[in-house]
DNA sequence: AGGATGACAGTGT
DNA sequence: AACACTGCCATCC
């Protein structure tokens, strides 16, 4: 019996695991900024991490897009927000870049060769379980 | 309409 | 450590 048509395989590319639908894109700015009011004082959250507790994984630029069009001022705490560097994202030596660092500073957030620890000052803390297995590692 | 840009991030070299 | 590259996607020419 014949194979019946050789079908050239397919092989697609794989298409690597895309996103779902997810959601409706007008909340989407409010879903950022309720996740940016949730970051505790004293403590910074990466945009990637923003994107993440605001439900948009993947979307860190986004998060940047979304504050930049923000009006700074209602108490939104938009400098609690960094890099994955643990850095801030604006120029060093930029207006933008002394305004995050003294309102963080002034949090007690302590920047070190102009990084911030992140498992320190770091929101969400980072998870536990990983922690605790590498304290358990055998000697 | 299509390319460049950007308050980003992960991976690889 | 420093790039280069890729994914991501709203905005801005």
């Amino acid at each position: 019996m014949k194979k019946k048509k050789t079908k050239t395989k397919p092989k697609k590319k794989a298409a690597p695991a895309r996103k779902p639908p997810v959601v409706s894109n007008e909340s989407v700015p409010e879903m950022i900024l309720a996740a940016v009011r949730r970051i505790p004082r004293g403590k910074v959250c990466t945009y990637g991490n923003v994107a993440e507790v605001a439900g948009l994984p993947r979307r860190a630029r986004l998060v940047g897009t979304v504050l930049r069009q923000t009006p700074s001022a209602r108490g939104l705490p938009w400098f609690r927000v960094i890099n994955a560097g643990g850095r801030i994202s604006f120029p060093t030596g930029s207006d933008a870049y002394a305004r995050q660092r003294h309102k963080l500073e002034a949090e007690g957030v302590v920047f070190v060769g102009g990084r911030v620890d992140l498992r320190r000052y770091g929101w969400p803390a980072r998870d536990q379980q990983l922690d605790e297995l590498l304290w358990k590692l055998p000697e």
